[in-house]
DNA sequence: TTTCGAACGTA
DNA sequence: CGTACGTTCGAAAG
């Protein structure tokens, strides 16, 4: 023990508000590696970076949890009694870096300035420090924080004990509650020693039962109830695995011995020795002045550390807010019908995944009134209540994310009309070159620096009667996105984009909702079979591979590896160069191919090709869901032009090019043997749009003439009869068409086309002569970027690009090709939206069961039921063509199929 | 454990 | 030294 007496009496529980427990050791780890060492010195040479970050971390903490008593836990060198059941403990970690060992002096010594106890034990670690004193205040009634990165804390969560884990840098947390560890690792908090048992501990360097992962552990743990039920029924475990546990018994044993946190230290119980408000200011701002702290650190420590008392000055702008209120029944239906009726700013609670997550708890918040609802206790007034006040599209809802929202409301079975505002939507419109904006960065951007402060202050004073942390602060979120919302749509008037929010982006979020949560079918069994085709070509493949090397058996994947192989080994001449070495990518390896005819790299491509066609369908196979179809997510704030993106799985890229890719197309199918795949696309629409945009008399006449476009522009370039253009001639023509909507340079050009530079640009000035309209287009659109500073699709929506006045010739050339494709790419993107709109309400509107499912880019694929076939060719063939008037014709191209492969074209 | 670059699939 | 994405892997950071 270090800084307070063994002996005091034993007090009451800690019941003025939580105890904070911080492990000291992880925490200057962690602040260590966020902070760069050289950034941060006291002017000695000596660096503060872990101290910084340490004491970031606590002023943050302590501001945002309130906690009424605090302390820090550290390990004592020496070693614990740990280190004597297992010789290998915790081997294998490097060493403490000397710049930060003479750092946990220095916090200490700002833990004691700020009057916050600090404690260490002989043979023990900070972990069991924090369990002794966390499990201690939640059985006399009190509630613990508990500040780690180490993982043997999960155990310790309980109703009582909420475990803040660092997810970036030493600021963001992660709050860990019974709900959130069991979300996570598929068993109760107080089976998680067990868990770790199983599946070891790397940064412990303890081994666990090799092939079984958290989800093999979680399985039996759920299934035998705990580790020592498991132990004594390891005969009955079957496969691969059971006969592994069986194996390892003793070293799982031996785990569980470890990490089993120690309860009963004896450490001060007094409450009074972990209070806050015994720090001494002049002290703090002298260990400070050592430091050589900057001001900033100064100005945010909380008055509560300190002993003086002076009261913190009052923020002038602080809007009163009065209390949360958690309403349910009668209550619920009387604010609906009140404060709420004028519409409400919303923010939801709960995970969502499709067909099991929901909406747990909802926020709500006007002016003059901040109220949370439990979904999961709402009584049958209540619901009904909320049910008409959340359909009822005459009420305004905002959200950060409405297409979520509704997934989640849905969950719980409660439909939304009358959204007025998105904010991510509201925010991407306005900054589409920015990243996705969480609602606190969303507030930082938007709030002004003296609101931020009133903000911060008076959302502390805000709390719920029931002291439900999460509820307080699913409330604050909603209040954030009550603020925000004003601000938001100020700035969409600003870039005029109000209406493509509010008539575009918008609805198109509820077309989204609906196309993920239909999904598409796909046959797991064809796939399988696929893979496994592969499965024998892939290794036969690699064995051809290794043999051309000497039966070296390198890692195919790893382009270190093969550039040893190929370049030092087999001394194959060099080609292109990147950041980290020589180019090994296909283009590169088939140049080689072409010069050395080297066996080991016709096999090398080939094992490229099988082994990511295997990727994909093994990614794709972890993506079925229980409904048997793929459920991915469209963003619509993600591609900085306007267009769509799709993870979770990526359905906009599955392979179409070569025969064998297509067979993956194969295996997504219609539901039921009475529907069938139908496939729209656009035809060349960005040549179309180019023809628009551009309104060069020859390209329009190319797409009126209903001739082959390549083949019409390759005529008039090369200046031959149609029937004359020959595939070379054609297939040049194409590639400037579209090199330039992309912003081609003569290099790109020749290296695409294998020609030299000085034949790329005579082919490119041929193409101008032909089509002059196309040259002062794209002239003109970029001079016009530069003047006002952006881009603009032909709904307007804008893209910034400060770059194009850049000094530097590499940015401002990058930004000018940008410039010259954002129009084309956005409007394409901004058309096919319309189109969607256009097809979901003509298919609502004549009230048939058909549904859109996927969207790439210029392709949209429907489920159809046989018998509403035709009347939804002519729905989506007119909407997809009618969206937006050009000077040029939107073609239209549909396919239909069981299958997409058989849809498509 | 988290991040980065290379590679490669789509429009 | 043409645009826009997402996913994977290995290697290098932390």
């Amino acid at each position: 023990m270090s800084s307070s007496d063994q002996n005091l009496p034993a007090a009451p529980g800690l019941t003025d508000g939580p105890l904070l427990l911080i492990d000291g050791h992880a925490m200057a780890f962690r602040a260590f590696f966020a902070l760069p060492p050289d950034g941060f010195t006291d002017g000695r040479g000596q660096s503060t970076n872990a101290v910084y970050g340490f004491a970031r971390m606590l002023i943050n903490v302590v501001a945002a949890e309130q906690p009424a008593y605090v302390a820090v836990a550290f390990d004592m060198s020496g070693g614990t009694f740990r280190d004597r059941i297992y010789d290998q403990y915790k081997g294998g970690r490097d060493e403490t870096p000397a710049q930060l060992v003479g750092q946990f002096p220095m916090i200490q010594s700002m833990l004691n300035a700020m009057g916050v106890t600090w404690l260490e034990v002989p043979d023990f670690e900070a972990d069991d420090i924090i369990a002794t004193l966390a499990t201690r205040t939640a059985a006399e009634g009190g509630e613990a924080l508990i500040v780690t990165s180490d993982r043997d804390a999960i155990q310790l969560v309980s109703e009582r004990i909420t475990l803040l884990q660092p997810v970036k840098g030493v600021t963001e947390m992660r709050r860990m509650d019974p709900a959130a560890v069991e979300e996570k690792y598929q068993v109760a908090p107080e089976r998680y020693c067990d868990l770790a048992a199983l599946v070891g501990e790397s940064a412990d360097n303890l081994p666990g039962v090799p092939g079984v992962g958290p989800k093999t552990a979680a399985k039996w743990l759920n299934q035998y109830g705990d580790l020592t039920n498991l132990l004594a029924h390891a005969e009955e475990i079957t496969g691969k695995a059971g006969q592994s546990l069986r194996d390892h018994i003793a070293d799982v044993e031996r785990n569980r011995r470890m990490n089993a946190a120690v309860l009963d230290l004896e450490l001060p119980a007094d409450p009074a020795v972990y209070a806050l408000g015994r720090g001494d200011r002049a002290a703090l701002m002298g260990v400070f002045d050592d430091l050589a702290f900057g001001p900033t650190i100064r100005k945010d420590v909380p008055e509560v550390f300190l002993a003086d008392g002076e009261e913190g000055a009052e923020p002038a702008a602080a809007e009163e807010l009065g209390e949360i209120i958690s309403a349910q029944g009668e209550q619920l239906a009387r604010l609906l019908a009140g404060e709420f009726a004028q519409g409400a700013a919303l923010a939801i609670d709960g995970r969502w995944e499709l067909g099991s997550g929901e909406a747990t708890a909802l926020a709500l918040s006007a002016e003059g009134a901040l109220a949370v609802v439990d979904l999961q206790t709402l009584d049958p007034e209540g619901e009904s209540a909320l049910a008409s006040w959340l359909a009822d599209a005459a009420v305004p809802k905002t959200a950060h994310d409405v297409k979520l929202a509704i997934h989640q409301l849905r969950g719980r079975g409660l439909e939304v009309a009358g959204w007025r505002t998105d904010l991510g939507i509201a925010e991407f419109l306005c900054r589409p070159d920015q990243r996705p904006t969480d609602l606190a960065g969303l507030l930082m951007r938007h709030l002004s620096e003296d609101l931020q402060v009133a903000s911060a202050a008076s959302q502390q004073e805000l709390s719920l009667d029931s002291g439900d942390a999460a509820q307080e602060e699913l409330a604050r979120a909603a209040d954030a996105v009550r603020r925000l919302e004003p601000l938001l749509r100020a700035d969409l008037e600003k870039h005029a984009a109000a209406s493509l929010h509010d008539d575009l982006e918008l609805p198109l979020a509820m077309i989204l909702a609906d196309m993920e949560e239909a999904g598409i079918e796909v046959d797991d069994a064809q796939l399988a079979e696929l893979d496994e085709e592969r499965e024998g070509q892939q290794r036969a493949v690699a064995e051809s591979a290794y043999a051309h090397i000497g039966g070296d058996r390198i890692n195919l994947g790893s382009p270190k590896q093969l550039q040893e192989v190929l370049y030092e080994r087999l001394g194959l001449p060099k080609g292109r160069r990147t950041k980290t070495g020589y180019s090994t990518d296909a283009e590169t390896l088939a140049d080689l191919f072409e010069k050395t005819g080297h066996g080991f790299l016709a096999d090398l491509l080939a094992h490229r090709d099988v082994t990511k066609m295997r990727q994909i369908i093994e990614t794709l196979r972890r993506f079925i869901a229980d409904d048997g179809r793929i459920h991915t997510t469209f963003h619509q704030t993600i591609a900085a032009t306007g267009r769509l993106s799709s993870n979770s799985p990526n359905l906009q890229n599955i392979p179409m090019r070569t025969e064998e890719g297509r067979r993956i197309r194969g295996a997504f199918h219609a539901s039921g043997s009475e529907q069938v795949l139908l496939t729209a696309d656009y035809s060349q629409i960005e040549m179309r749009i180019m023809a628009h945009l551009s309104e060069d008399e020859g390209l329009i006449e190319a797409f009126r003439s209903g001739e082959d476009l390549h083949n019409y522009v390759a005529s008039r370039v090369f200046d031959v009869d149609p029937e004359d253009v020959g595939p070379a001639m054609r297939s040049k023509t194409k590639a400037v068409s579209y090199g330039l909507a992309y912003g081609l340079s003569p290099f790109g050009l020749a290296r695409q086309l294998r020609i030299s530079q000085s034949e790329a640009s005579a082919l490119r000035d041929g193409y101008f002569e032909r089509f002059g309209g196309v040259r002062d287009y794209l002239r003109e659109s970029v001079e016009a970027a530069r003047a006002t500073g952006y881009t603009e699709t032909i709904l307007g929506r804008r893209r910034y690009l400060p770059d194009l006045r850049s000094d530097n010739r590499q940015r401002r050339e990058n930004a000018e090709r940008v410039a010259l494709n954002s129009p084309i790419q956005g409007s394409a993107a901004d058309i096919m939206k319309l189109a969607m709109l256009r097809v979901e309400s003509g298919l609502r509107g004549a009230g048939l069961r058909s549904r859109i499912l996927l969207q790439v880019h210029d392709e949209l694929v429907l489920e159809v039921p046989g018998d509403e076939l035709e009347q939804v060719r002519g729905i989506v063939v007119d909407g997809m063509g009618a969206a937006h008037e050009l000077s040029v014709p939107l073609s239209v191209g549909v396919g239909v199929g069981r299958t997409w492969l058989e849809a498509g074209h």
